[in-house]
DNA sequence: AAAAAACAAGCAATATTGTGCAATAAAACT
DNA sequence: AGTTTTATTGCACAATATTGCTTGTTTTTT
């Protein structure tokens, strides 16, 4: 029995069964535990596996993210994540602003649903390539690299061609007067577009951004369908957006 | 006995068995164990199976999840992808089309190029984003999602508007009378046009991938300016694409 | 806290490998 | 034909890899 063909198989195994135990693995290949340990250390040294006391595991897959900001609040973002994603219905046709919040649903769309996403953001993209059953459509055009999206005049005019019933946008800044406004010019005409040719429109914000406004108006508050925010929200500071026709879905 | 003779019954027994011994090998074939290691390692450069102490094993087939071929051959990526780098020079528009190896060429790209980047690849653009000088043009379409690549009329639209001096393809495969060749249908058009657009086309190939062809024929192997590969591949087997007028750079 | 299991490091026996070299066979050339 | 060149093969030998064992340590369990 080679080393090599050994490796395989424990492989092989610990996809299988989920795990391996040294003493099994040492009975089934009949080579000693120690070889056994030898080979597992190297398997763990190569990545393809994470040892542990006893055995070894799979190793953990390795989240696609981009560096930067992923940590920031991530209960909060994962809350309204959670809610956004139940606002999707199976054959629906829906804008995925970019975002990390976005990008957080674009990781919990379940595995079973049917529909067809439009995303300006390349990271959004790469999340949903795992995704089985979403067709997705990359926006093109001049990137932005701060916020890692795509914008300007392309991408305006190929959201243009859609017509989606939900917008699932990232928002930056929400306020019950200025309504809803962000801080990077570019987005805006992006932002407008996709809400413009959306049927619903759903603003995911998490609580530190509610309230507050930025130096670029995307659009008045009443185009805003939906406002999805996390439980740390007082409800008291909600009432100002639910009398502007506003659906608010809290955590 | 011929070597090339011999070299078949390896490979033959390979197949059947899974796996071959140098031992048994050496037994059988009538010949001392250092020529069966000797044919081992030269099969083993060409790419046809994969050389382990005390025997071979079959090629491992190449992987077909983006994740998975992440993980693929990453020295021979990351030789490939440093020669690639030096082709890029200031001021230039370049097409840098999906894959794995081109995406280490995205990485590397040196921090003080100013240039512009024309990419359908999702994964690609968001490496970018943190590169300070290259402007990023994010090309859009429908999502291709083994390859998580754009594709499409549209995709195909928007690199025509282009002409760029460079052109950088990942490559399936490569052959020097088949040409270009890709197993992914939607990706002919797309890698077309880009060659097109382009004053130069250097072709990223790793050994593994070079005298290959698979169903879809992209273009004949003259409309590559150059073919960059890794130092595995032993010289000879480059003489054919020299002949073609193709400039071969070699890690 | 004690016992058992799992572990890492070092060691020796064995197997495998690469390299230089010489002998032979095949090919190319004069 | 005769000769040089090249390729192929087997052998000796040093270097390397693999494995099981022993010893002592760490971790887990009782």
């Amino acid at each position: 029995m080679l080393k090599s063909e050994r490796h395989m198989l424990v492989l092989d195994r610990l996809e299988e069964e989920g795990k391996v135990l040294a003493v099994d693995l040492s009975a089934s290949l009949g080579v000693s535990e120690d070889t056994v340990r030898r080979d597992l250390r190297e398997l763990a040294a190569a990545g393809k596996l994470q040892r542990v006391h006893g055995g070894a595991l799979p190793r953990p897959p390795i989240p696609v993210s981009y560096t930067g900001r992923l940590e920031h609040e991530p209960e909060a973002k994962s809350e309204i994540a959670k809610v956004a994603t139940d606002l999707v219905e199976d054959g629906q046709v829906v804008f995925l602003d970019a975002g990390t919040t976005t990008l957080e649903v674009a990781r919990r769309l379940p595995e079973g649903l049917r529909a067809t996403v439009v995303t300006n953001s390349p990271p959004i993209a790469l999340a949903l390539a795992e995704h089985p059953g979403v067709e997705v459509i990359v926006v093109g055009g001049r990137l932005h690299k701060e916020s890692v999206v795509a914008v300007g005049a392309e991408a305006v005019e190929t959201i243009r061609s859609f017509r989606a019933d939900l917008c699932l946008l990232g928002v930056c800044g929400l306020h019950p007067e200025e309504g809803l406004t962000t801080p990077v010019y570019e987005e805006v005409a992006v932002k407008r577009v996709m809400i413009a040719c959306a049927s619903e429109v759903a603003a995911l914000v998490s609580a530190e951004k509610l309230d507050t406004a930025f130096p670029y108006v995307v659009a008045p508050l009443p185009s805003v369908t939906y406002l999805v925010t996390d439980s740390s929200v007082p409800a008291e500071s909600l009432d100002a957006y639910r009398q502007l026709s506003v659906t608010v879905l809290r955590a």
